[in-house]
RNA sequence: GGGCCGUUGGCUCAAUCGGCAGAGCAGGGGACUCUUAAUCCCAAGGCUAUAGGUUCGAUUCCUAUACGGCCCA
């Protein structure tokens, strides 16, 4: 039985069996106490000379031992529930010593080289990713709800499209074909809208071959959403939604604290519009990508490939603690974006910024293959196939992106993605692997 | 890519101005029949991340490298 189940029917001298992980254990000479856990719980158990057969090989236990127990259930002094030992056996007997609790592992590199331990020994990391699994159950939930389906595309891509991003490349021998992971799972959804799948998302992996921060790794968890006979307004109300849904049923509440801020996540959310933003923050009127190159030239800031997004992270997003979609995108730096019908230079696009994180990106998507085709050639990659998808016809559909591992970071109050991730790209030490791969 | 910080036994941490590298816990041996960070006694555990340098002498100062963390681009 597990352990939460005992704890619950507890009533004294009720027989059970038990299993789990000794986590401390303090022998009295003829009498022992000890704790053992497994996932869903502790409970003491108690040994004595005269009740326990094989109580010598019992008192020689040590900690991180999984055995076995039978007895029954008593209160101690202290009214502690506690199971009085009449057998017991081990079932694992490990070779290295389990870090004692107390103490803990502190040391990150070791945390997250070695997340077993973490796992084992931080109580608080492990509720911490019950918590991400939660939340992502939760989003399932509440899209199928809606009636979105949820689907699987392919994470092996000929050709990198959906973002602006480096893939990883790699190569398929039988059809010797060279191939990059996706970057983004959002052309192949798109083409299962023109399928007629009205309503589809999908929750998973993503690569990018870029540098590792505190809000950036390499493979990161994203879910896309597709809404067919829709645009980005209906995304708004979809992210703001979900998100505020997630963090009810997940937290309690849609006030969070984050990094010291308190944040409502109930909609709605503001909306900000990106070039006065960024004019207010600077003080100076920016209208257009050219008047975006010329400040930051005049910022004296170099080694800039987009300007525009350079003045939005650093001058703009810092500054948007509560949920805000900020709004009006350039047409140009949003090549998958339908165009506003009263300006050509502006996309029906938004992000969502919460806590100065970029959590999520929209748009109403643009269904005309050939102004599609047009954009490709112009960023110098051209996915013909989804061209072609588009020429089918894509009804108006709004589309959502959000990174689910920063809504976790979010939702658990962590400022480094590698807390919300379990196993975080490391570079392996020597000692760790023995010859080639 | 740049800057700053860190790396001492299995874990958590000390080590003054450059002067014998220490403790708690874990692990081993022993005592102890209601403990819970159990307690008490004993023994063991280290090429101070790596490679160089300065010095009579380096955990400590210098240089480089590796890995990690934080901040900036």
């Amino acid at each position: 039985m597990q352990i939460k189940e005992l704890l619950d029917g507890f009533f004294e001298g009720k027989g059970v069996k038990a299993k789990g992980r000794l986590v401390s254990f303090r022998p009295h000479g003829g009498s022992a106490f000890g704790h053992i856990k497994d996932g869903t719980g502790k409970i003491q158990i108690y040994g004595k000379v005269d009740k326990l057969k094989s109580f010598a090989e019992f008192s020689y236990l040590t900690l991180g031992d999984i055995i076995s127990v039978e007895g029954e259930l008593f209160l101690t002094r202290t009214s502690e529930k506690t199971i009085f030992l009449y057998s017991f056996s081990i079932l694992t007997k490990p070779q290295n010593p389990i870090p004692k609790e107390w103490y803990g592992i502190r040391d990150v590199e070791i945390r997250h080289r070695k997340r077993y331990l973490d796992l084992l020994v931080n109580e608080e990391v492990k509720e911490r990713f019950e918590k991400r699994s939660k939340i992502i159950s939760c989003l399932r939930r509440l899209l199928d709800e809606k009636g979105y389906l949820e689907v699987e595309t392919p994470m092996m891509h000929a050709i990198a499209q959906g973002a602006e991003a480096e893939p990883f490349l790699t190569f398929h021998n039988a059809l010797d074909l060279n191939l990059c992971l996706r970057i983004a799972p959002e052309l192949y959804l798109k083409r299962l809208v023109v399928g007629g799948l009205d309503r589809v998302y999908e929750i998973g992996k993503t690569f990018r071959n870029e540098g590792i921060s505190t809000v950036h790794n390499p493979e990161f968890t994203i879910l896309e959403a597709y809404l067919a006979y829709g645009d980005y307004n209906d995304m708004m109300e979809l992210a703001s939604w979900l998100i505020s849904s997630v963090a009810k049923e997940v937290l309690g509440e849609t006030k969070i604290t984050y990094n010291n801020n308190v944040i409502d996540l109930a909609p709605p959310w503001k909306k900000a519009s990106v070039f006065p933003a960024i004019s207010e923050a600077i003080g100076e009127e920016v209208k257009n990508l050219e008047d975006c190159a010329r400040v930051c030239e005049k910022l004296n800031i170099k080694e800039i490939e987009d300007p525009f997004k350079t003045l939005v992270d650093r001058f703009v997003q810092p500054n948007l603690i509560q949920p805000t979609f900020l709004i009006d995108f350039p047409a140009e730096l949003s090549p998958l974006a339908k165009k506003r019908s009263d300006d050509a230079n502006i996309a029906e696009r938004f992000e969502i910024i919460i806590a100065g994180h970029e959590l999520g990106n929209a748009y109403s998507e643009l269904s005309d293959p050939d102004e599609q085709l047009e954009n490709f050639q112009k960023q110098g990659r051209v996915d013909r196939d989804y061209v072609s998808a588009l020429s089918y016809g894509l009804p108006p559909t709004g589309g959502l992106g959000i990174g689910i591992d920063r809504l976790v970071m979010l939702l658990t109050n962590q400022t480094s993605i590698r807390e919300v991730i379990l196993f975080p790209l490391l570079k392996p030490k020597d000692e760790d692997s023995e010859g080639d791969i």
